[in-house]
DNA sequence: ACGGACATGTAATCGGTTACATGATTAC
DNA sequence: GTAATCATGTAACCGATTACATGTCCGT
């Protein structure tokens, strides 16, 4: 149910529109909650009849711009808070690593080699993305910043494991390999 | 579609029957990809059904052992070398981050604090679990102690980002909130 | 006048979660 | 005999994805 706070915490910092919410979740959650149209309006509907957004006012185009509630105010406090953020996240490129044994030696390290590429080229995307949103002292981009680093740190930190990892996978190949079989 | 791969690649390892699977996902797949028993079972069907999979036997109590099948395993390493990882994992833990404005300070460094003790734990944890699976040498050992060592390192990580924030945002704090106004 | 951006909505499908339901075998 | 474990399955529901569908306003 986090969709519905990521709108409620948008809304905090002030009204908008569902097509408007829609381009701030394309630019500055789109690697942290991505969400998609549909989704969107459905949820602003949705949070409409549970009383946690109001519409504020209707526009041209059947534009209606929406804006937090105190009850809405009130769960998303409640949600930061008190709700246990959760433990695990699925990760489809570590269980690629768990099979990796399936693949010859060579195709394994390229794989590790491809995550540890991967990583390096979101590590300068993030440095780019850091440069232009530097500037802004409003809420989002304050804290906007703290997750950004967190991105860098992260990128950073995979880029390398993968390495470490690509060459343990050698060290192993090595040792189950005597010179005398090569 | 990997709760798929991962049913292929486990039964890569040897066949098993679906309960067997679920045992397996409960220890060393619980952190990487989580999978319900409901969600098991069905899958194991509909992989017989597109033939990936076979029933190699029957036990007692309808047991049925699954086998993975040559184009089973052809799947699974098309899975693994061709289809590209995920790029976002979607994180509550930061899209809180991104709404921490909505606290006071204290609330805001409480949570971070909380997240940087977290992560500590989850540290040890994985310590005593890389002690207690570090005998082994089947692919899935091997293979699942780079996951481990992964798992080490982002714990870290995420402890040092989260201390960092915490200061961060203290820093913010005093900068807006000058001596003479205390 | 027309194209591009603005603006909202619905429907089908999929993967995952929770709960329900049932029964066989084995160890004590 | 009976409790624990083994063993499989179904159904309802929820959130997310994809595709379809429609219409309006604004700038040139």
């Amino acid at each position: 149910m986090s969709l519905r706070h990521a709108l409620l915490g948008l809304l905090a910092q002030g009204p908008a529109s569902g097509y408007d919410l829609l381009k701030i979740f394309e630019i500055s959650l789109a690697n942290v909650w991505p969400a998609t149209q549909s989704q969107v309006y459905a949820e602003l509907t949705r949070l409409a009849d549970a009383g946690l957004v109001t519409v504020a006012s209707e526009g041209p185009r059947g534009r209606k711009e929406y804006a937090v509630s105190d009850a809405g105010l009130a769960e998303l406090r409640h949600w930061v808070t008190e709700v246990p953020p959760t433990r695990v996240s699925r990760s489809d490129m570590l269980l690629r690593v768990f099979f990796l044994g399936q693949l010859d030696t060579d195709q394994a390290r390229g794989y590790l080699r491809h995550l540890a590429e991967g990583a390096a080229e979101r590590h300068e995307q993030l440095k780019q993305l850091i440069k232009v949103v530097t500037e802004g002292d409003d809420d989002l981009s304050v804290h906007g910043r703290l997750v950004l680093e967190w991105g860098l740190r992260l990128s950073t930190a995979q880029r390398e494991w993968a390495e470490w990892a690509e060459r343990e996978i050698q060290r192993d190949f090595d040792r189950n390999t005597p010179p005398a079989a090569q």
